[in-house]
DNA sequence: TATGATTCTGGAAGCGTTTGCAGACGAGGA
DNA sequence: TCCTCGTCTGCAAACGCTTCCAGAATCATA
């Protein structure tokens, strides 16, 4: 494990020298910094990053703390700021942030804080104002993704409007009976995703001067068995069954459609469909959606907290970015079918 | 931002002895060790990680190289290598590392070698022998995730013989003409498990003394899509159309079980169908399988790295470890319907 | 030619830890 | 009593870089 000394001594000049020829800062004159790249390429020389963070006081990793990977939404995002981080330089760590309060503390009091990181990507997680205190204290940039947050810039899609312009669809499709099958509000993810895709629905309902009944809504886990169940309740009730849902997600969606077809009810003749995220499975499943893209959410993030670490002081212009999220047509949705007389 | 010295004069003692005393290595009295941990915590102390890895060469890192994010195989792998971390007070630095060639220089040549990581975690990574090399010669400890690799340690089911049970169960169940809809061997995932599934069948096939047909393996992509088109392609012909099959993988073969839903074709009355992975939607698809646990696979590999950097020079028993992959049976399967005659 | 500006290079002082060494102290054994 | 041994602590030397500063060389300008 050659050091920088060794390049210096190779290339016939000072460890001063070395440096600079390496990182490009200062003055070198290209003689010098050709053969100084040559030294180092021949000792397969490489900088050693703990001695020159522990001058420079930049690590060059962004922390991401994430509540789940294997999901879409959350891995599409986690790719989005790998790619986004590695192009421009940076490590990713990752801190898979699960239910425990114990290890969430874990990693707010003690990993994040350890100096390891420059800058946190924090994706759909409430920060209490505490743990924004102790983020901001360390002078670390934060960025957030999902949804607006005291104190922090955040990332993501307006969840209310992507909820109205779903529902808005099926209304505009002539439907009346429209029921939503969203998150549980008590089992709030972080961010108020739930809340604010319900109240985009009513939002919707409202306009249109159609009342909001109490059951039209119904909570369900946000994957697709958790709408496979809850669509198969509704569904298997011919009083209840509405014609047209709105799912919170495409995968909640993808679970009523699949509940749907099993009780033979055909998607749109019999009952329209919706969802939000375009997840890569909404092509096979036909399924009309508003489209976001988690990974332009995460490069986001990443080029305004990168940008701050480049000129610190620099604030952005809005608090809360949000990104487009526009209508995919396909072919669980169309007009309800007339009633019969 | 205080350092190790304000909590030494706070305490009244040494830098020597703070360091001693907040890392647990040395002697440091009771009482002392209180009081540096009392002075510590009121200044909101926390140590350097660059400081500290610069003299002791250690980062407290470990890489890990992961082709693909957004897939259950492998967003399991990632959780199950987070926690185990986590656990034994590493931290992850995760590299996506995508198709592009260049990208997978440059994660090799540059980001790895820098004294970033203690050790390296490859996950389904086909690792040249110059690259093995490279790494080995930073003496960092290597474990690969996925299947037998030349010079280092690996973790993983053995693919031929989950193959091998998958197709005997429908050997058992009374099936003779089964097919096999696999991933393609030209575009292998690397570390062959396209190659490894195939020849599980074909061994399985043999040994039960039906000869194997060249049409009875069908490519197609490995994901539900993917397995639903070949399933449309297979099933819509009836000459074609075999009694069970058996896919590379639960997501290939809840595509196919769609599209045998979509042609009428029910399942399992007129077909079988078994996969590999026990997916998190294999039970609502009530798909019979082949059980493998990535975050398993994840934290053994974590264990092994973490217990060669514990005791240098330590090695493992065996190269490749093999994992468990039980069968889980579900209600895809059935024996074949008796032929009218 | 003198003067200043610009470019290039080296010496040396850190950056914030850990750890080898040595000294001090008290306890127990000979 | 003298020694040894185990425990506890502090001093100071690394660890491998970056960067400030100063000096040398080059060049353009007056």
């Amino acid at each position: 494990m050659s050091g920088i000394e060794d390049v210096a001594s190779l290339a016939g000049v000072s460890k001063a020298t070395v440096s600079r020829a390496l990182s490009g800062r200062g003055y070198v004159s290209a003689e010098t910094r050709l053969r100084v790249s040559e030294a180092a390429a021949s000792l397969g020389y490489v900088v050693s990053s703990s001695a020159s963070s522990l001058v420079t006081g930049r690590t060059n990793n962004v922390g991401v703390i994430i509540p789940v990977i294997n999901q879409w939404f959350f891995g599409s995002i986690i790719e989005g700021v790998e790619r986004a981080l590695l192009e421009r330089g940076y490590d990713l760590m990752l801190y898979n942030l699960t239910k425990s309060h114990e290890e969430r503390t874990r990693v707010f009091e003690y990993f994040l804080v350890r100096k390891r990181v420059d800058a946190v990507i924090a994706v759909t997680l409430e920060i209490t104002p505490d743990e924004t205190a102790t983020l901001l204290a360390l002078g670390k940039p934060i960025a957030g993704i999902g949804g607006p947050l005291e104190g922090i810039p955040t990332f993501g899609i307006d969840d209310v409007a992507a909820a109205r312009l779903a529902t808005e669809h099926l209304l505009l499709l002539g439907h009346r009976d429209i029921m939503h099958v969203g998150g549980d509000i008590d089992e709030q993810m972080d961010f108020h995703v739930h809340s604010k895709r319900l109240m985009g629905y009513m939002d919707a309902l409202t306009a249109a001067g159609i009342p909001y009944d109490h059951d039209s809504y119904v909570a369900a886990r946000f994957d697709i068995p958790g709408g496979y169940r809850v669509g198969k309740q509704i569904l298997g009730d011919p009083r209840r069954r509405p014609t047209a849902i709105f799912a919170a997600s495409d995968e909640v969606a993808m679970g009523v459609i699949l509940a749907a077809r099993e009780l033979g009810i055909s998607v749109p003749d019999d009952l329209s469909v919706i969802g939000i995220d375009d997840h890569p499975l909404a092509e096979l499943f036909g399924l009309t959606t508003i489209e976001q893209r988690p990974d332009l959410q995460g490069e986001q993030a990443v080029d305004w907290v990168i940008g701050q670490l480049d000129q610190p002081g620099w604030r952005p212009p809005a608090q809360h970015t949000v990104l487009p999220a526009r209508l995919v047509m396909r072919s669980s949705t169309a007009p309800p079918r007339p009633r019969l007389p």
